[in-house]
DNA sequence: AAGTTCAGCAACCGCCTGATA
DNA sequence: GTATCAGGCGGTTGCTGAACT
């Protein structure tokens, strides 16, 4: 379970050899400037004796009476971190591990008060494995956090309350989440576009943040937002499966990929898939793994992780995936039960961003039955209701009206971008939406719609979703919307489609 | 086999805070 | 009230070995 401490002392730099030592030592006496660097096996003993005979505190004072060159600074740090008896050492347990993913939803980078919660371990050790995980997750497009960990602290739970007060800010803000009267005030208007949109709008915030997790009943399984079957395939570990899971969580891979692939007449090879060979995806083509930004999102279970806004401001200048956004198939995967059984569709049970979805393409549909107007042709209505629902009515209408809100943007968009702090600084996840849902939406669309994060960061935000390439037809596939047709018969197959 | 990339880790840096004179 | 200092904390850097190409 433990590195092993052969393997810690085999590393030079931190056990440097003889000579280095030799000539590190002459540089004690506190007289020459303070040293820096490793710490030889001498200079430990030095400050181990010094603080079995001080004790710990008065970090200066090593220097005057041990004669180590060393500022107080870096004694504390060495004791602290190595030195310090009843430290553990190695890596961290799985017990640990979820520990530390709780804690750190709750507080956030506390690392220093997250090491207190965690009996022999550093705020350093924890912070450490924490950017490390944090990187491999989202080289990955893994979430951050697992959904329940998510909802545990989100809602409360006695283990979390137990653990004090919540102290993660962004989770705070999150968890007294409301949605600016403003954006509602053109609600009626938008009705006319979208009348099912105020019952998306129902659709209570912590159900699109429980995503994935009240369908996803076994093992808080959260599925990659991107690369997955590199995810499968790589040699690392999928944290939050294990065992059977894992098993359905290939089925679930095996069927998505499948349904990604369907419309675009793609084998289910996940190799394929991943490779970026669908025809005209540059933007999976781009989307190489080693690609640390998430270029695309739909919700994404990710809660605060304070490093990210930079580095997730710069995806917006990625392509955007013509293609049904990957994270819509984890939303699709996380719920599979959604899948079988339509009933469910709207249940509480399995609630979230795939209902809104799936009700958002069920509304389209019936009222495209209902609609006279429409032909019944198949050939023709999808792609083209589509067009003329959507596109053009409402974004002439909104010009018109000075209002640029669109009506998804209002609820589901800003929801999802409030939810997510940590690509949502970068506004991943609305655009998977609209993209699936194939709509122009104006730039400044957008930006009121997010408003929140327009006045949290003064750096203009770039939704390439709504470049014109963005859509479905970027990357010079198409222009063809016919391919694109209804999103959601895209993303399930015209088998679940015609069920629903 | 050589080069490149990645993961893990120790250590440093700069800022902040609280205590004390 | 303020200047100084020690300590704490979080972010970042840089190094190493392993894995990969």
């Amino acid at each position: 379970m433990y590195e092993s401490m052969d393997k810690r002392m085999s590393r030079s730099r931190r056990n440097p050899s003889s000579d280095e030592e030799a000539s590190m030592e002459g540089n004690f006496g506190g007289l020459g400037p303070l040293k820096k660097g490793p710490w030889t096996s001498t200079e430990d003993a030095i400050l181990v004796e010094h603080v079995n005979k001080y004790g710990e505190g008065n970090w200066n004072a090593v220097q005057k009476h041990s004669g180590l060159s060393r500022c107080g600074k870096s004694c504390r740090l060495r004791w602290t971190n190595h030195l310090r008896p009843n430290l553990k050492k190695g890596t961290f347990s799985q017990e640990e591990e979820r520990r530390i993913i709780e804690l750190h939803a709750k507080m956030g980078n506390k690392w220093a008060r997250m090491a207190a919660e965690l009996p022999g371990r550093t705020d350093n050790e924890i912070k450490n494995y924490w950017n490390t995980r944090v990187k491999r997750l989202q080289r990955t497009g893994l979430p951050v956090y697992p959904a329940d960990v998510c909802l545990q602290v989100l809602n409360g739970s006695p283990e979390s309350l137990n653990m004090g007060t919540l102290d993660n800010p962004d989770l705070q803000q999150r968890d007294n989440f409301e949605i600016p009267a403003v954006e509602f005030e053109n609600l009626e208007l938008n009705q006319r576009f979208l009348p099912y949109t105020p019952m998306l709008l129902e659709i209570p915030v912590n159900s699109m943040v429980k995503i994935g997790t009240d369908s996803s009943h076994s093992n808080s399984i959260m599925l990659p937002t991107m690369h997955l079957p590199k995810c499968l395939r790589g040699s690392e570990t999928f944290p939050y499966l294990n065992g059977s899971a894992h098993t359905t969580f290939n089925q679930y891979m095996d069927y998505a990929c499948e349904k990604i692939a369907e419309p675009f007449e793609l084998s289910s090879s996940h190799d394929q898939f991943q490779m970026g060979v669908l025809p005209g995806s540059h933007a999976l083509l781009n989307d190489n793994s080693s690609s640390s930004e998430t270029s695309s999102g739909a919700l994404k279970l990710e809660l605060p992780s304070l490093q990210y806004s930079d580095t997730h401001r710069d995806s917006w200048g990625t392509p955007v995936s013509p293609l049904p956004s990957i994270e819509c198939i984890d939303t699709l995967i996380q719920s599979p039960s959604t899948w079988q059984d339509h009933s469910e569709i709207c249940s509480p049970r399995s609630s979230g961003l795939l209902e809104a979805v799936l009700y958002e393409s069920q509304s389209l549909r019936n009222s495209k039955k209902d609609s006279s107007q429409w032909t019944s042709d198949p050939s023709v209505v999808p792609c083209d209701s589509m067009d003329s629902f959507s596109l053009d009515p409402c974004e002439k209408e909104w010009e018109m009206c000075g209002d640029p809100n669109s009506p998804l943007g209002h609820s589901a968009a800003s929801v999802f971008s409030e939810y997510t702090p940590m690509s949502s600084r970068s506004l991943d996840e609305p655009k998977s939406v609209e993209a699936m849902m194939d709509w122009d939406i104006e730039p400044g669309t957008v930006s009121q719609i997010s408003s929140k994060q327009v006045e949290r960061k003064e750096t203009p935000i770039q939704m390439d979703v709504f470049k014109p390439d963005a859509s479905c037809s970027s990357g010079g596939r198409v222009k063809d919307k016919s391919i694109c047709k209804d999103p959601i018969a895209m993303l399930l197959g015209e088998d679940f489609c015609s069920d629903y």
